[in-house]
DNA sequence: AAAAAAT
């Protein structure tokens, strides 16, 4: 019954954008309109209008790397970028306060004018934002009625409806319109409320929710409307209010440029800093004054050493992919940050951990309850998109040998279907560095525009392969687990784990590259005896999003001589709060969570062993 | 075991 693989991609490929499963969907824009849909964070972007001609001289021709022939886009610090430190723009310039900080001395003012992040379509801050685009948001809502909502911890604020119920000031909300934002998705709706109210967080939120948004807008108006103690000037030593960690330098840089168009004229100044890329610029950057740092964990160590950088005076704290900031390899470093120098201590500070995917084990062995958050409400939004209908799942038996003859049929096939191209973009995950080049190579070989993203590239290859692929240039994708994580790229049509990682969190980062803001998406997994380790896990998140389980893999689950983990207590939300796990409220654990940091408000006695735990 | 993250 279950079909070829180019008939499931045919089948998939030509509907992706529009079975998204859910019911209604009488508002959901025509084909036509969605193609005329520019995402946030290309609009700033000189359009693209046709990929240069293909050069005659073979497959290569699209690759992005030096001397291949393929699109030259400028590079980050080369001078090809138009957006970043322009100068001389004359005085004048926004900053919606006026006090305080850096902006004492000159803010905005002076020689730079803040640049307009929204790009040429918004001529003017007062001028009404252009509303006559096809789509509202990019968003589609009704991929996102009855969600179920998990919170837990003390006096949890009321969620909100509207961001007009929310009083983020008028400079925020006019760069809310403009980007074109009509409602708050549904961790918006709980996690800025929530935020708001000072609380420390701990927030799980599927894939491609809006999570970015989540935790700025609360920290700019925050910022915006906090009176902050002068900091100190004429140092060389800057001191922001806010810091934003990320897992990879890639994701910074999104993040970064998220935030500075929420932050537009608000006077709040958002600065990243990660490595592989000259900290000169950055460190220029950074002395024109900071309120909100965006960083990866090493650059910022290095500035912290450098005394480039002090966190005295940081207010709020946000990390992003928590559970992976926190995991085995980045632990130290983030420890070494928030608890070694000289960053305030939670309950002095304000501190937010989000993630899609939070596994007990890294609430656990961290005690983030204790050692980073201060009596914090746990937030599980259900997910969107990531394992549910929204992103038809296939799992196929393929031996080793055998994935690149796979592999081409699914292209094949969709090439055929006339959908490959700038709208229809084809993610492919390898386990290795070398296997993401060499498969690359190979793809390149048989005349099929590919690149790769990976740590073994210098930054500037890793940005140019990225901005190919977005445009459409190089309509293949081959990565490493560094865009397993929060990059938000806009028609991606199709995941494909080449190679599966061993980690079932890993694979709902992965598949959650498509399938944002509600739309639908194709995952298409490549399974053999290499993963075993992952059969039950994946059988049972596949079963829990309603995707056809081949018997095969269900088999495979059943044998527990595999040593199949299972899914963890994930269940229906993205994570849940290890607090109401019974196991934790016993024993020699119970103590470090009840007596240790505070607790965690009035409804602590409800948590007491035996919660019935419908997850585990 | 691999990947990521400072130089």
């Amino acid at each position: 019954m279950r079909s070829s693989w180019a008939d499931a991609v045919e089948n998939s490929a030509g509907e992706s954008l529009d079975n998204a499963g859910t019911s209604g969907g009488n508002e959901r824009p025509s084909a036509a309109a969605r193609s005329a849909y520019v995402p946030p964070h290309l609009r700033n972007r000189p359009p693209v209008s046709e990929p240069p001609a293909p050069s005659v001289g073979g497959p290569h021709s699209f690759n992005d790397r030096p001397g291949s022939g393929g699109p030259t886009s400028g590079s980050r610090w080369g001078g090809g970028r138009t957006e970043y430190g322009r100068q001389g723009y004359g005085g004048g310039g926004g900053g919606g306060r006026g006090s305080g900080g850096w902006r004492g001395r000159g803010g905005w003012g002076g020689k730079d004018r803040e640049v307009n992040p929204f790009g040429n379509d918004d001529v003017d801050a007062d001028a009404e934002p252009a509303f006559n685009e096809q789509e509202n948001s990019g968003i589609n809502f009704d991929a996102y009625e009855d969600i179920p909502v998990e919170t837990s911890g003390g006096n949890v604020p009321p969620p909100v409806n509207t961001f007009a119920e929310i009083d983020l000031g008028d400079a925020l909300n006019l760069n809310i319109r403009r980007c074109k934002y009509v409602k708050p998705t549904p961790v918006q709706r709980h996690a800025i409320p929530i935020s708001l109210a000072g609380r420390d967080l701990m927030a799980c939120a599927q894939t491609g929710s809006g999570k970015t948004a989540a935790f700025c807008f609360p920290i700019i108006s925050g910022i915006m409307k906090g009176n902050f103690p002068q900091r100190p000037r004429g140092v060389r030593t800057v001191f922001p209010l806010a810091l934003i960690l990320s897992p990879t330098r890639e994701l910074s840089v999104q993040i970064h440029e998220e935030a500075r168009k929420f932050s537009y004229q608000t006077g709040v100044r958002v600065v990243v800093a990660y490595g592989g890329a000259p900290i000169n610029q950055q460190l220029r950057e950074l002395e024109r004054g900071v309120d909100i740092l965006v960083a990866t964990p090493g650059r910022l160590v290095d500035l912290l050493e450098r005394a480039k950088v002090s966190l005295q005076m940081i207010r709020y704290l946000a990390l992003d992919e928590a559970d992976r900031m926190l995991d085995m390899g980045f632990e130290p470093q983030i420890r070494k940050i928030v608890e070694q120098m000289d960053m305030p201590p939670p309950g002095e500070r304000q501190t937010m951990l989000f993630s899609a995917t939070f596994p007990k084990e890294i609430q656990v062995k961290v005690r983030m309850a204790s050692d980073f958050l201060s009596n914090y409400i746990f937030l599980a939004v259900g997910r969107v998109g990531s394992s549910t209908d929204l992103i038809v799942q296939r799992v196929e038996y393929v031996h080793e040998n055998d994935k690149r003859s796979y592999l081409m049929d699914l292209i094949h096939a969709q090439r055929a279907n006339g959908v490959q191209g700038k709208h229809a973009l084809t993610l492919v995950f390898v386990e290795t560095k070398k296997g993401a080049d060499s498969l690359e190579h190979w793809l390149c070989m048989n005349g099929f525009p590919a690149t790769t993203i990976h740590g073994d590239r210098t930054q500037q290859e890793r940005e140019t392969a990225l901005r190919s692929f977005k445009s459409g240039n190089t309509p293949i994708l081959v990565a490493t687990d560094v865009a397993a994580r929060g990059l938000d790229i806009p028609h991606v049509a199709h995941v494909i784990n080449f190679d599966l990682p061993n980690d079932i969190d890993d694979y709902v980062h992965r598949i959650g590259r498509t399938g944002r803001a509600g739309k639908s998406g194709l995952a298409t997994a490549f399974f053999n005896e290499n993963n075993m380790s992952l059969a039950k896990s994946l059988a049972e998140l596949m079963k829990e999003a309603n995707q056809e389980v081949p018997d095969w893999l269900t088999r495979f689950a059943g044998r527990a001589s595999f040593g199949n983990k299972g899914r963890r207590g994930g269940g229906r939300f993205g994570g849940r709060d290890f607090r109401r796990d019974s196991s934790y409220n016993r024993g020699n654990n119970s103590g470090d969570y009840h007596g240790g940091g505070g607790g965690y408000g009035g409804s602590g006695g409800s948590y007491g062993g035996g919660y019935p735990s419908a997850w585990d």
